[in-house]
DNA sequence: AAGTGGTCTAGACCACAAG
DNA sequence: TTGTGGTCTAGACCACTTC
């Protein structure tokens, strides 16, 4: 289990954030590349794809690929999903347990989640701040078919990370819906925000490699401290 | 000018989207769909990844493809953005324009779409319905070095469609940011909605293949009619 | 004319799922 | 064991930029 063209971006993004290619703006030529690389020149296209679709570099035909270093500071790219702990590398990310509990699925929850009613649910809901500032709210949902422990120690930290590492488990897909709405309450007091305020919510769901949903998340962020990131190339 | 797999992911989406595959949910292979279009396995295999990125196929190793029906009814596919005008076909999209002049970059501008200071840029300003209900106010600034031209009746349309057909550019990349904030009181009256009242914006910046950018604007949508999808495979 | 990224092929082998 | 998607190769030719 090691994909060359993922490792090769992942070497390639370390390279670029500590600014070697940084003089002239340019990175080899995808020839180049594949010769250091001891890889087909496809496999390094591959590799830089991925890197355009987190932002980090621009492909221009006949010329060249550019850095773009315009990475907005604190935004959230939605290409870059590993959760807070990871997109906030450096600073530090606080996960305050509020709740957790397994609850049984009601007839909302397992349309939602793909799952049969009844089926075990933990919930947790968390608060989340990065260097002490409130970020988020997060009411999440995890299928305890696959999921088949969690604690409070596990909740306080990455739950994505648990997932891959500890459980070994690989995660297939992710959907965010995202919209925006009137605080309540008890959200806006978390946040240290008024009830009416705007909310930017990001509603997700997470799928396994084989399909099936794992994970279903509702995330009520801080609409000051949080904005989302799409870079895209135009299809 | 006609790529294969371009050309292909257009024909599956259009026989997807008619309910040719609903039966089993099932695609045919790789290898079928490549003998069927009479192209490689390599070249299918781009074609479905372009439809896995819009959220209407998933892939599952060893399994198949299948339809995902899933897509949320008038939620925005951040994958897919051809303007609203496409995105909402069968709907009614109209264009109020307004405002339209002709300005010149200051300082903030010629940052926000590297161009140089003083550079003529097109300002349009533009109330969006959807079959009749406000949707956006859009805030567009247009480099008229890229395009040149720009009246009411052509910003009463696509704009997009416009660049793309009339001028015969071709679009490149396209960057979102998503946050949200408070109604101003002008914003507010366009879209039926109170001062103070939740916004959710989309800040878009349009570069052309050559990376230069065309296209700037600040999207204030209805926090109650936009949500905004983002559908990804995990990396 | 030369350099560089974009498209496409034909085929090999691997990883995972289903029978 | 067989079917199916995932990774990878080596090479060809095209489209666009640069000189």
């Amino acid at each position: 289990m090691s994909i060359k063209y993922k490792d090769i971006s992942n070497r390639l993004e370390e390279e670029i954030l500590q600014g070697i290619y940084d003089k002239g703006d340019k990175l080899p030529t995808e020839e180049k590349l594949a010769a250091r690389h001891g890889v087909s020149r496809n496999t390094i296209r591959k590799a830089l794809e991925i890197l355009v679709r987190k932002g980090l570099i621009i492909s221009i035909q006949g010329s060249g690929v550019f850095l773009r270093h315009a990475t907005p500071q604190g935004a959230l790219n939605l290409e870059d999903f590993n959760g807070l702990t990871e997109s906030f590398s450096g600073q530090e990310v606080t996960s305050e347990v509020l709740e957790l509990k397994l609850i049984r699925a009601d007839e909302k929850l397992s349309l939602a989640m793909g799952c049969r009613l009844g089926a075990p649910i933990y919930f947790v809901k968390r608060m989340r701040r990065i260097d002490g500032v409130p970020y988020v709210v997060e009411y999440a949902y995890h299928n305890q078919e696959h999921i088949p422990y969690l604690d409070e120690k596990i909740a306080a930290g990455s739950i994505f990370r648990y997932i891959r590492e500890e459980l070994g488990k690989e995660i297939g897909y992710l959907d965010r819906e995202i919209s925006a709405a009137k605080l309540g309450e008890e959200d806006a007091r978390l946040l240290g925000l008024q009830a009416g305020d705007p909310a930017l919510i990001s509603t997700n769901r997470g799928f396994l490699k084989n399909g099936e949903i794992f994970d279903y998340s509702v995330d009520i962020h801080h609409y000051q401290t949080t904005r989302f990131l799409k870079l895209s190339d135009y299809r």
